[in-house]
DNA sequence: GTCCAGGATCGGA
DNA sequence: TCCGATCATGGA
């Protein structure tokens, strides 16, 4: 159930399976960050924007109507049921009850397509302060001002125009090398992202990972993260050793369409309760 | 100084 | 097919 409407200074909401916090800081994306308690800012579909949490209320700050329809609905995957989810993997597997009730409120935003792919290849053996500041500086160095001091991602044309010397500023590393080649891939069309969007998994993850730089984990974030494949399942360090304790013997095949949702449940749950899951 | 980070690639068994 | 070393970089 979703209610909204414009007051004074933006656009309120109200509804249910929706923290800012959860949604920002579960690993799923890397441009959003809390600037003072409740106060979240960040880019997202070439805007910036300021979103305020207060009680059960979330306001969106100077967004008109229209705005809001037209992109944050989307961006925030306000229409889908996540309490029919939940409803959906708990009848499927009990055992994640504890994580579910843990992780509720994280909705699985709509990003970017190329945004998720390239911050997911900067994401390969990094920490996340470190992912977050390279991809600021991607965006600094080479996308669109938008306002006084955010910016745009860039595009893939404009990035496949770069070279490794012009990109040395973000201090990526080694993953330099796997920006510019997907970057190129995907300018000269030889890998087509929107047609990725209607291949089975399988397929999908195929042709992502002929980018060099891509492999399972990446390929399978930017299906979840950037082309809303629910069903998408990136296994990473921290998910293996959940799935151990958690979910030992259970095939993640087992947890159907919404296996990447219970996916991001587990990851939010073991990293915020790591005493626990790593020894 | 050492270890590790939402991994992927490469070469050799 | 499988396994270990290696890959840049910066923070803990």
């Amino acid at each position: 159930m979703m209610i909204y409407k414009k007051v004074e200074r933006g656009v309120e909401l109200k509804i249910d399976e929706f923290s800012l916090r959860k949604t920002f800081e579960c690993g799923q994306c890397f441009r959003w960050c809390e600037v003072s308690e409740n106060v979240f800012k960040g880019v997202a579909k070439g805007k910036f924007l300021t979103l305020l949490n207060e009680g059960d209320k979330i306001i969106f700050k100077d967004v008109s109507i229209p705005e809001f329809e037209n992109i944050w609905i989307d961006y925030f995957d306000l229409t889908t049921d996540y309490i029919d989810i939940k409803n959906q993997l708990l009848k499927i597997h009990p055992v994640l009850s504890e994580a579910v009730k843990f992780s509720s409120g994280i909705r699985i935003l709509r990003q970017d397509r190329w945004e998720a792919l390239c911050s997911f290849i900067i994401s390969q053996n990094n920490n996340i302060p470190r992912i977050m500041n390279i991809i600021s500086e991607l965006c600094k160095s080479f996308g669109e001002r938008i306002s006084e001091n955010s910016f745009s991602f860039p595009s893939a044309r404009k990035i496949s125009k770069l070279d490794e010397n012009n990109l040395s500023v973000l201090r990526a590393g080694f993953r330099t090398k796997y920006i510019l080649d997907a970057a190129r891939k995907i300018a000269e069309g030889k890998i087509d992202l929107k047609s990725i969007s209607s291949m089975t998994l399988h397929d999908a993850r195929k042709t992502l990972m002929k980018i060099c730089g891509v492999g399972p984990k990446v390929a399978e974030c930017t299906l979840l993260y950037g082309f809303h494949r629910l069903d998408a399942f990136p296994i990473d360090v921290w998910m293996k050793r959940a799935m151990k304790t958690l979910l030992n013997g259970i095939d993640p095949c087992e947890l159907g369409k919404y296996a990447g949702v219970a996916q991001q449940y587990i990851f939010y749950y073991s990293r915020m309760n790591k005493e626990f899951f790593c020894h």
